[in-house]
DNA sequence: AGGAATTTGTGCGTATGTATC
DNA sequence: AGATACATACGCACAAATTCC
């Protein structure tokens, strides 16, 4: 538990939003109740709900309709919550899943950027599908300081309710960066991607200004593709 | 002039103050006038205001910073203020232009996504480039239905003015999906990018779920890569 | 160092417009 | 046509961060 100040009223309800998104407690397609009745059952104005709502909505965690309502839109997911991309198959759509190869704790390379305040990082190495089928390499370098260990058992629900529940971390900026580069040695029980690769690099922010992970994703770019919604 | 309803107030606002980004009336790095004197200048109420710098400080042309100010973070570049991605050179930055190859009107090819309701486009080429290094190519089609004639002399300062004067049309809703693919062949005279590269096709809504244009940018990514901030 | 002034952030409540059902 | 529900707009009070004296 860190000393972390309280969260604004409406991202307290937007994370509380998301993190029942995650956990299937509201479904894709499901609609919130009103406005009113739901400000109301929270104890906010709706005012302060709407911006909450705002939040999902820009993260396509929703679709608001005017005169109709507000409606789920993203199916329940591991670990893309705060994803400001979405894998995607090349014709649309697919459902995400992802399988853990390894979870270490290893000395940071060299070429990675500066992130966290340990010299170590918890190196973890994924592969993600979309409706089954694999797409696309993933490693996920997690500061050494937030945690002492990681076990794949506590990535396998939702890395997104790991950094939340367990390290009390909030993640609240991303940046992404994407570019082409060779897949690197995933051992051979990763999937074998062509060479070279579409491959996103994200830096994310605990707090403003102080990254503590690092990603990067190489995607199959003939299976999926990498689309982002304004 | 279109028929269209009158934009809210707040995206009147935030569409204006794009403009003078634009146009070079705001510069970089400059700030704001204090909200309640904006607002009142404005004749609109100061949360109104706010939508309209929350909008813009979404789209990365604003920065906002409780207890000191709002500033202009972008500099005044051609045809990037709706633009999701930015282009930016590997080590960050870069003063973005374009200089317009060829604009021709040609029946739209098949490898093109849905958009419009004309059978003709207007295809642009362009080179962008970073401190005046080229790093990538660029083809825009632009539905043959919203303009009869397209001219280079239109495009040369902003494709962005074109759009919103010239045509009345304001840009509403951007899909960008990333991938790799071979540049295409854009004569003799254009960069010569090695081959493949990663690229960005953007579909652009002039109003909800009818897209007006459709482009794709190869980029050379040992000089610049897309950057995404949330 | 410290405190006041300035400026943006959060939150509330209300009234009216507009799209959907 | 009426009811429902989200969107826009206004105004106010207080909190929090920054700036300046």
């Amino acid at each position: 538990m860190t000393d972390t100040a309280a969260l604004p009223k409406y991202l307290q309800v937007s994370e509380r939003l998301a993190r029942q998104v995650t956990a299937g407690l509201l479904r894709a397609g499901e609609r919130l109740p009103p406005e009113r009745e739901m400000a109301e059952g929270l104890g906010i104005a709706v005012g302060t709900l709407r911006k909450a709502l705002d939040q999902l909505a820009a993260q396509g965690m929703l679709e608001r309709v005017q005169g109709s309502g507000n409606y789920i839109r993203k199916p329940a997911q591991a670990s893309n919550i705060y994803a400001f991309f979405r894998l995607e198959l090349v014709a649309g759509g697919g459902l995400p899943t992802a399988r853990v190869l390894t979870v270490e704790r290893v000395p940071k390379p060299g070429d990675l950027p500066a992130f966290g305040t340990s010299a170590d990082g918890h190196r973890i190495r994924r592969v993600r599908a979309l409706d089954g089928v694999p797409v696309a390499l993933e490693e996920i370098w997690l500061d050494g300081d937030v945690a002492a260990r990681v076990t794949p058992a506590d990535l396998s629900e939702s890395l997104y309710l790991f950094y939340r529940e367990r390290l009390g971390l909030a993640i609240t900026r991303i940046e992404d960066r994407v570019g082409i580069a060779p897949p690197p040695g995933f051992g051979a029980e990763a999937l074998a991607l062509p060479d070279p690769a579409c491959f996103v690099e994200r830096l994310s922010w605990a707090v403003e200004d102080h990254p503590i992970e690092f990603s990067r994703t190489w995607v199959h770019s003939d299976r999926a593709r990498y689309v982002a919604r304004s």
